[in-house]
DNA sequence: CAACATTGAGTGTTTAATCAATCAAAATAA
DNA sequence: TTATTTTGATTGATTAAACACTCAATGTTG
């Protein structure tokens, strides 16, 4: 198996648990079972992997936000498919989830936001908020400041379903969270 | 002036700008002005002083968010009063605040969570919100989902300001903030 | 003086990172 | 097909630096 994939796996796991300044890189290796050397193989530094790990989390989740969003077309479908794509993505992928929110407020994530291929995604979505405007569908203020309640509700509703993993399948809760998520975008 | 405080300020600091991982003890101490000995004269460890840090900030922001709440009688004036106490306090402490952010979805939060000051105020807290759902002021949903949803607006909120403080003293720009928060909440 | 605050050089350990040595497999040559 | 070379993956012992933490000595205060 590939073992940089084993590293970028046993490193997520142990940010999430210890934190960064508590898993050395020795613990990392061992957790993946490989050697030690071989980390530094694959990534130049630890802080590399770090950079490499949070940049390629963010592209699966960034992805993630838009998948099959063609095969609706509605508007209001579309929206409501990129609310649940957005959560189930984070609960199916916690570790994942948790390690970004643990460096999204961290100089790396500043040092990092700046990828084209992250700016990419953010700018399709942002494109696509623009035009819920336009067509009066959801309140006429800044996107980036619709965009930062989207996820802001968004992460609380994963950090609650983390915490109620049941409520997942309870139709009342998820349709009284979308009412939630929608009235509070809504003209 | 207290050594103790100086360290804890200088530790928000280090720890915001660098993340944990990359602030060694040394340096905090350099950065406070005081001696390294000292550090661990106050805190037996650094681990020590993480969590004391933690705790004391989240304290702070905690007690912050019900000031003033009883000179208001409206049950909605109050609810706004929260609001906006949450987002000042976060942006006028804007270093304390993204520390409790770095920390929230951690290991250390949840060894602290436990804290009895800080569970009063949270039950404090969980009750006005209950009383609001009582009257069918806001939402008929579990307390943790609303204030989950209310602190997650929030902070995408703080985000936001922080990233265009002008927007700060825009009324128009409250109000609409304003209105998104409470339609998200009221039933 | 007694008690506590403060210093900073010192200590033992842990750490990130290196590197010479092996190994596997693919590419090339005979 | 078989022998030879080349390439890159992998190891783990090693190293130099950084680190958390200690402590004997000194300062301060009541």
């Amino acid at each position: 198996m590939d073992k940089r994939e084993l590293l970028l796996e046993a490193a997520t796991k142990l940010f999430v648990e210890r934190g960064l300044h508590a898993t050395p890189t020795s613990a990392i290796s061992k957790e993946a079972g490989v050697s030690a050397g071989i980390l530094f193989h694959y990534f130049k530094t630890k802080d590399d992997l770090i950079d490499e790990l949070y940049v390629s989390i963010k592209k699966e989740y960034t992805s993630s936000i838009m998948n099959e969003i063609d095969k609706i077309h509605s508007d209001l479908g579309k929206l409501r498919l990129i609310w649940s794509n957005s959560w189930n993505w984070a609960i199916d992928n916690n570790l994942k989830f948790k390690f970004l929110l643990q460096l999204d407020n961290t100089s790396c994530a500043v040092r990092v936001k700046s990828h084209p291929e992250i700016v990419a995604k953010y700018e399709l979505f942002n494109n696509l908020i623009q035009s819920y405007v336009d067509k009066e569908l959801i309140k006429n203020m800044d996107t980036y400041f619709i965009m930062g309640s989207m996820f802001g509700l968004i992460t609380s509703m994963v950090t609650y379903l983390t915490q109620f993993p049941e409520k997942r399948n309870d139709q009342v809760f998820i349709e009284q969270a979308w009412e939630l998520f929608y009235n509070s975008l809504k003209p």
